[in-house]
DNA sequence: GGAGATGATTAGCA
DNA sequence: TGCTAATCATCTCC
């Protein structure tokens, strides 16, 4: 119902029963309808049409509300107790309350509406799509699975570093954990809060008029407050992701040294492969699934296959770099893998001569038979070098790779 | 604490 | 894409 329509059915009926209402409003101590109507600090203009005051009765309505006014406090409890009943068991008085709602909203709105339609928060918006990227916010996938891939990726490691991932994985789950259960606290909450102020609006709507919209506002404005207190969460949790992000690189890029296992594997590797010292994609998985098997840098920790690539490029660049250092390394492991070379031939004799000629393969068999070819180029080349004294120096190709 | 060792990272190249 | 070379950052040993 538009406002003029409302004011001029309901200015009808006021002025229908002008002087009842004056005979009722005098005889409550109220304030008279038939000039101005005092509520809530507003004063409702005579409706059009139906002044049916001149201007000194209405100097003289208002002299009678001013004096009503400063003789309130006169009043005992009883009586006003007694006119505010009076008032709202008057007939009129839901016409009334509507006429002033309707006031109240067009004076109202002006001031607030702006409020109300504001655009969405840039920086909450920024706060959501991190969330929602980390897999904080949203359907659970994975407990930020792809967030941890990429911060692997980043970082230049491998995307095979489950033992780490999980690790971020967990604390990322915790992280979320807290982040809905303090974000259904909220909103438990703000539904209280809201609750609790809608009743109590409703129940003061019986003594001062209350339209459902201003109670819509009211609601709105505690959703706002409360939306502020969950921006602040977001961002407490956008801060803690961004911290457990940044160690999650940091202890990525800590360097551990491998085990010493692990480090004479590959050096035995390295060393009886030192004609061509390029292992393949899969000689540099069964390297580093032998090495996770033996090694142990703390629980669970594995040597993935970018480590052991890391590893044989930093050593042929500084065996290339300094060779005479690692003459005694080389002399160990060449001595190392010869001597296992000649227990596997022993053992190989053997079985040929004791069993059938077929041997058990496995998936590191294509690899042993290498490796014991080189081991044997390693076993004549030491020999030699115990009598000459020495280890010869790899050729380098022009390349500058070793021959 | 300093020096050397060593794993990781990065730019450039083929 | 894999390699080299340089460099960084950290560990280990004295």
């Amino acid at each position: 119902m538009s406002f003029s329509i409302c004011v001029a059915q309901c200015t009808d009926s006021l002025s229908a029963t002008m002087d009842d209402q004056a005979r009722i409003m005098q005889s409550i101590g109220g304030v008279s309808l038939a000039g101005h109507s005092v509520q809530g600090g507003m004063a409702l203009p005579p409706p059009h049409g139906h002044d049916g005051t001149d201007g000194d009765g209405r100097k003289q309505d208002i002299g009678d509300i001013l004096h009503q006014i400063m003789t309130i406090t006169d009043q005992s409890l009883d009586e006003a107790q007694a006119k505010k009943h009076g008032l709202n068991c008057h007939r009129m008085k839901p016409a009334l309350f509507s006429v002033l709602c309707e006031i109240k909203e067009k004076t109202g709105l002006s001031i607030r509406g702006a409020q109300e339609e504001d655009p969405p928060d840039p920086q909450l918006m920024r706060l959501d799509n991190m969330l929602l990227a980390e897999g904080v916010a949203g359907p659970e996938k994975g407990g930020g699975s792809a967030a941890a891939a990429a911060a692997a990726a980043a970082s230049g490691g491998a995307a095979d570093n489950s033992i780490e991932h999980s690790d971020y994985r967990a604390k990322l789950t915790q992280i979320r954990q807290i982040y809905h259960t303090e974000l259904e606290k909220y909103e438990q909450a703000c539904n209280e809060f809201t609750t609790h102020v809608m009743n109590l609006l409703r129940e003061q709507s019986r003594t001062r008029p209350i339209s459902p919209k201003e109670i819509e506002r009211m609601v709105g404005i505690i959703h706002r407050k409360f939306s502020s207190i969950q921006m602040q969460l977001k961002q407490s949790t956008c801060e803690a992701v961004m911290i457990l992000r940044s160690r999650f690189l940091d202890a990525r890029r800590k360097r551990r040294n491998f085990s010493k296992q692990a480090t004479e594997i590959l050096n035995e590797y390295f060393y009886s492969h030192l004609s061509n010292p390029y292992p393949s994609e899969e000689a540099k998985e069964e390297l580093a699934k032998k090495c996770s098997i033996t090694v142990s840098q703390g629980v669970g920790s594995t040597i993935t296959v970018s480590q052991v690539s890391n590893w044989f490029g930093n050593k042929r660049i500084r065996y290339k770099k300094n060779i005479g250092k690692f003459q005694e390394e080389a002399n160990l492991y060449a001595a190392k893998t010869a001597v296992n070379a000649a227990h596997a031939a022993a053992a190989a004799v053997q079985n040929s001569q004791a069993n059938s000629p077929t041997t058990p393969n496995s998936g590191f068999q294509m690899k042993d038979e290498e490796f014991q070819l080189d081991s044997a180029e390693s076993k004549n080349t030491l020999l030699s070098n115990m009598f000459t004294g020495g280890y010869p120096a790899p050729c380098y190709q022009s390349d500058g790779r070793i021959q």
